[in-house]
DNA sequence: CTGTTAGCGCTTTCAA
DNA sequence: TTGAAAGCGCTAACAG
């Protein structure tokens, strides 16, 4: 059995209160201080951290739900928001998604049971009520990536409708105004999205419907079908925006297969600086989101929130996200 | 505040103990079970996990603690553990080591203060000494993807040298006798490299020096320095073999930078089945990993020794990993 | 600065 | 089946 706190009362001839407050970082008169770390060492005491929890309140844990813990993003999010938490002691109940709105809610319950002290989320559902649960239990949330429309939750996202409007200007700027997209109808694909169509309308270009391609989800599959198809048609775009990563793995696979030289045949351009678009070539051109900033920024109101309560207003940053210039934008 | 189980005392006027046995289960008449479930919903209470924890000593949480969480492989892995341990009731608290020994340390002491129920490992460092905290607080851990020397722990690997021995006979079988390597000198590299030799003596093929590559951990520089550095050479290999993902990215930056084809002018195999050699043209030709499995029939370990105890023998699967061909060698 | 005491919210004997 | 009581390991008044 593991040494208690009993015990080393039990060595040190010592109070409860004293050993707990010298564990707390209390003052405590030196020479018994050497004596409770003589114990210490002794019997290797470690506290128990739930017994201390319960009594606390606090866990130091936050749950961090991801809506898909397999795709590269998830795990760069995940790296920086672990690094800053760690070092402030707090450690990290990780819950999969897996996609699926169900599977969401379950893992916010979960991480409820489990007396987290705040949640992390990068939700699926954009549903309010599903984060209701968090809210009776005063428990803090902050959303990363993607936004739900409620005033009640902090979130950390990029400026989505910008950079794709951003990213479209600079496809315009280079000649083209044959340009398809594909996107998916979550939160961010629908913003990247709206910024495509803003950035297509303020240059008076009009999007012939046979160059809009959509799905609930973001996917390579999607990217893939959506490029395939377009390989189809009698008049093909003469350059593809895609909203996210995974999106546009699908369609450079649909070009390498079909024999599409990019930027040469047809010009791409897409999001996330993952470790795809630094190997391939042509390079990609892409909308770069500041990663770190994204986790560590919302861990950092989490804390906030979770240390010094909740008596500061809610906290909305749409961080920018830069356009990265590669190769795959031919200029007309 | 949450309600607590007195509160459900107060409300069904039931004793504690009743309420408690209904609540994990037990039998309880069914005129009372029906006040306790209204009471229940009526005051939205959920038990106290950390308070359940304390006097069963059971956390129901496993720690992971992963070498490098920002990687592919990584994502993948904590995908399928998180699945199998979830359906079972388990949360995970996750910690990254960053590829660092001494992080390394740092996590498992974490993770043991947490109380978890046990632990699963992809080791950073191959020092049993790392883990004998674990075995002094008797909380089994479960080794995935990289061995270390004891016979203390249960391990989850691939067949990695045999591995890299078929990969390396499958560009023998083609004719090639001028291979390349590039390893690190982590526990899979150095298993690989291991079957890469054993590969070419068999065949009777001598390895140049200036065919072997390695650094101390796998990494995309490595990959795309060695590449660099091979095609100075007089005379190039034509073929190489890695001995990991992020390797072969590199090593397929550095061709592109140079126009070499492949595998017209050079072949390539390596390790792991990600979303980019499905990406990539040509199709890579590598070994797979049977992912699913490594995380699952690890946590299925963990849970075994959490629930049943030790009285079974130190469990070392390798698990067999195919080779998948795609069109990245060539027949000379 | 130190020690006694009373819980935190739950499970678990044990007797009824 | 049920309930009273003890206690898991720790912190937090409070009095000394």
């Amino acid at each position: 059995m593991a040494a208690t706190i009993k015990d080393i009362k039990a060595e040190t001839g010592l109070g409860l209160a004293t050993i707990s407050k010298y564990l707390n970082g209390g003052n405590v008169r030196d020479e018994n201080r050497q004596k409770i770390e003589e114990a210490i060492k002794k019997l290797d005491y470690h506290p128990n951290e739930t017994a201390r929890s319960l009594v606390t309140k606090r866990t130091k844990t936050v749950g961090f739900i991801v809506h898909n813990i397999a795709i590269n993003f998830s795990g760069v999010l995940l790296q920086h928001a672990s690094a800053y938490l760690h070092e402030r002691g707090y450690g990290m109940m990780i819950c999969d998604s897996n996609l699926d709105a169900k599977q969401e809610a379950e893992n916010i319950r979960f991480c409820l049971d489990k007396q987290v002290d705040g949640i992390l989320l990068m939700p699926v559902s954009d549903n309010p009520a599903v984060l209701a649960p968090t809210v009776r239990a005063e428990i803090p949330v902050v959303l990363l990536d993607r936004e739900i429309e409620s005033d009640a939750f902090d979130c950390v996202t990029i400026d989505n409708k910008n950079a794709a409007e951003r990213a479209t200007d600079y496809l315009i700027d280079n000649g083209h105004n044959s340009i398809a997209v594909i996107h998916s109808e979550e939160y961010t694909g629908n913003e990247r999205f709206k910024g495509f169509l803003s950035s297509m309308e303020k240059a008076g270009v009009k999007v012939p419907k046979q160059y809009i391609y959509s799905a609930h989800v973001h996917s390579t599959e999607l990217g893939y079908n959506s490029m395939k198809a377009l390989l189809k048609l009698r008049e093909r775009p003469t350059a593809v925006v895609t909203t996210n990563y995974e999106v546009s793995l699908g369609v450079i696979m649909a070009m390498n297969e079909e024999g599409i030289r990019c930027p040469e045949d047809i010009s791409l351009i897409g999001f996330d600086e993952l470790i795809l678009p630094m190997v391939m070539r042509p390079k990609l051109t892409l909308v770069a989101q500041p990663m770190e900033d994204i986790a560590t920024e919302g861990a950092r109101i989490l804390l906030k929130r979770i240390e010094e309560g909740n008596d500061f207003p809610r906290q909305r940053m749409s961080l920018y996200a830069a356009l990265k210039e590669g190769e795959s934008v031919r200029k007309i």
